[in-house]
RNA sequence: GCUCCCAUCGUCUAGUGGUCUAGGACGUCGCCCUCUCACGGCGAAAACAGGGGUUCGAGUCCCCUUGGGAGUACCA
C-alpha cells in the first residue's frame, strides 16, 4: 500500500512556522516511503476562511519548496459527499438532530461548571424524535456510551480514552454545513490517507474521529501527533496567538532551506547532527523519532543556521535570493558587481540576505554620507597623503586585480611607515561610507576602478573641508 | 473543574538500567587569528523539577507531587 499524508490547513490567517513544521513532517514522512503528499483546505468554517489565507498558505508552500502531489483540494467543493455521508449516519442511527437551541446548550454548560462537572451534551435529543417549532436542528453523532477507544500514537505511544468521557458532538450545524470532526474523517477516508501526522492538539479529537469511522465500518488510519511549537514567551504558537509567518522569514532574508533545517529539529533529532540537506531529511526522517514534548522556537539559532546556509550552499543560488532582496532596494544588479561576486565577499559577514543586501548598497550606489564615528576616526588630515597615493597608484594600475590591489595597499602603508590597518582603514571608509566591508582588495575589486577612484577623491575633498571648516 | 499529553544546560537536543564525574548545537564569556566586520580555532560557565518506590545498580522503569501544554464551540 503506498503511503499517503496530508497536510490541512485551515485558511484562517498565513502559514506559520508551526503549520510549516507539521506540513514538513508529513511532507518528509510522505517522500522517505515514495508516498503521496495532499494538500488538504479546510474551509467549512465559511466566516472565517478568506481566499487571502488560502494564497497566502499555497505562496508559503511553495517558497519553503513542499510540494505537494495532490490538491489543493477544498472542503467548500465537497459539501455533498458531506451530506451523504451524514445521511447515511442518519440512516443507521448513528446520528440525530438535535433541537436544542444555543441558548439552552449555554444554560447546560454552565450549570455543569458550577456542579464542577466536564461541560458535555448530555444527550437529552438522543431518543426524542419530534422536531421543535422554529428550531433547525443540529446533527449529533451518537457516540458510544461504553468502552474506551485507543489511539496507538506513532510519536505517543498508546493513548486510551474513556468513552464515557466523550459527548455526542455536531457533525452537521443547523445550516446543514458540516463541521471538522466530520470533515476531516470523510477526507482522510475517501483521500486513503493512511498517516494523519498533525498537531497535538487534535489529540483529544482523535477518539471522535475514530468512533465515527467505527460507524461507517473503515479502518482507522495511523495517527502520529507531533508536539506544539512554543513561542519565546513559552505560550503555543499558532493561529489563535501572534505566530509568525513563514513568508516574514523570506522578507528577513531567510534561506527556505535554513527554514526547513531548522524546523525539522524542533522535535526531531539525528544524534549530534544539525544541518541537513533536503535529500539527508529524506534518507534520515522517522516519524516514530520525533519528541514528545513541546519545544520554544529559537530565533537565534534559526539565525545562525540560515547563515551557515549562506555560507557554505552554492554562490549561485544564495545570488539568487539576494537578488530579491536587492529588488526590495530598488538596486539594479547590472550597475554594479555581479550577485554572485557579491555573495562570495559577504557571506561570512552577514546572516541574513537582507542584511548582506543593505551592506553591499555600496558597490551600486553612491552613499549619502560617511558614518559619522567612522569618519572621524579615519578621514583624518594624515590620511590624506597616503590616500593620494593610492589614487594615483590605482589610477596607474595596469591590472585591477585583488592581487595588484592588495600589494599597492601594502607598499604604500610601507612606504609611509604606516600599520596596514592605518591605511586600509581610511581607505575602507573612504569607498564603503563606514567601517565594515568585505578585505579591502576584494571591496575594490569589486567596486570597480571607476568607483573607487571618484570616492578616494570625494574622501581627500571631504577632508580638506572639514580642515577648512575648523 | 474534568479528560488527555508533556518534563535533561537559558534554548534545541543526545541518552532506551551499569561505558553519565551526563555528550553535541545555538546563545553567553575568555583567549588566539586579523586591514574593519566577520569566518575560523581553542577553552570556560551552564541541566537530569521534587519526593517515594523497583533493582546489586536509575537521567533511563513504576507511583505521587509540582510545573507546563492541549481539549472541553453550531472553530479547525
Amino acid at each position: 500500500m503506498t503511503i499517503r499524508t496530508r497536510f490541512a490547513p485551515s485558511p484562517t490567517g498565513y502559514l506559520h512556522v508551526g503549520g510549516a513544521r507539521t506540513a514538513l513532517f508529513s511532507w518528509l514522512h510522505a517522500r522517505k516511503h515514495g508516498g503521496r503528499f495532499v494538500l488538504r483546505i479546510e474551509d467549512t468554517d465559511i466566516e472565517r476562511s478568506t481566499i487571502e489565507s488560502v494564497n497566502a498558505i499555497l505562496e508559503g508552500m511553495t517558497w519553503l519548496g513542499l510540494e505537494y502531489d495532490e490538491g489543493p483540494i477544498h472542503q467548500t467543493e465537497r459539501f455533498g459527499r458531506y451530506k451523504e455521508v451524514i445521511q447515511q449516519l442518519l440512516e443507521s442511527g448513528h446520528a440525530y438532530r438535535c433541537y436544542c437551541t444555543k441558548e439552552e446548550l449555554e444554560q447546560m454548560r454552565e450549570e455543569q461548571m458550577r456542579r464542577k462537572e466536564k461541560p458535555r451534551y448530555d444527550g437529552r435529543c438522543r431518543t426524542k424524535r419530534e422536531p421543535r417549532e422554529g428550531v433547525e436542528p443540529v446533527i449529533r453523532f451518537r457516540n458510544p456510551v461504553e468502552g474506551v477507544v485507543v489511539v496507538d500514537d506513532l510519536v505517543r505511544g498508546r493513548v486510551m480514552f474513556d468513552n464515557s468521557e466523550l459527548d455526542d458532538l455536531i457533525i452537521a450545524r443547523s445550516d446543514g454545513t458540516p463541521t471538522y470532526n466530520l470533515t476531516v474523517v470523510v477526507d482522510d477516508l475517501d483521500m486513503g490517507i493512511t498517516h494523519v501526522i498533525r498537531g497535538d492538539d487534535h489529540l483529544n479529537n482523535t477518539p471522535r474521529q475514530i468512533n465515527i469511522l467505527k460507524a461507517l465500518g473503515a479502518q482507522p488510519p495511523q495517527y502520529a501527533h507531533v508536539p506544539m511549537i512554543l513561542g519565546d514567551d513559552g505560550k503555543r504558537l499558532s493561529k489563535r496567538h501572534g505566530a509568525v509567518s513563514v513568508m516574514q522569514y523570506r522578507e528577513e532574508g531567510y534561506l527556505p532551506e535554513a527554514l526547513l533545517n531548522y524546523l525539522v529539529r524542533l522535535g526531531w533529532s539525528c544524534g549530534d547532527r544539525e544541518i541537513f540537506a533536503l535529500d539527508e531529511m529524506i534518507a534520515l526522517f522517522d516519524i516514530r523519532d520525533v519528541n514528545k514534548s513541546a519545544s520554544t522556537f529559537n530565533s537565534e539559532k534559526l539565525l545562525w543556521l540560515n547563515h551557515q546556509y549562506i555560507m557554505n550552499s552554492e554562490p549561485e543560488h544564495v545570488a539568487h535570493h539576494l537578488s530579491y532582496q536587492m529588488s526590495k532596494l530598488d538596486v539594479d544588479p547590472t550597475e554594479g558587481p555581479a550577485l554572485v561576486e557579491v555573495v562570495k565577499a559577504q557571506r561570512e559577514r552577514t546572516k541574513t540576505l537582507a542584511e548582506m543586501a543593505r551592506n553591499s548598497l555600496f558597490f551600486y550606489r553612491d552613499f549619502d554620507g560617511y558614518e559619522e564615528k567612522a569618519a572621524r576616526k579615519n578621514l583624518k588630515p594624515e590620511a590624506v597623503e597616503p590616500l593620494t597615493d593610492m589614487l594615483q597608484n590605482f589610477q596607474a594600475l595596469p591590472d585591477w586585480s585583488a592581487k595588484a590591489i592588495h600589494r599597492i595597499v601594502k607598499e604604500t602603508a610601507e612606504l609611509r611607515g604606516l600599520k596596514l590597518g592605518k591605511v586600509a582603514q581610511p581607505l575602507r571608509v573612504a569607498v564603503a561610507g563606514g567601517p565594515v566591508s568585505p578585505p579591502i582588495d576584494i571591496t575594490l575589486q569589486l567596486l570597480g576602478r571607476e568607483r573607487t577612484l571618484r570616492r578616494i577623491e570625494r574622501a581627500i575633498a571631504w577632508i580638506e573641508a572639514q580642515g577648512a571648516n575648523a
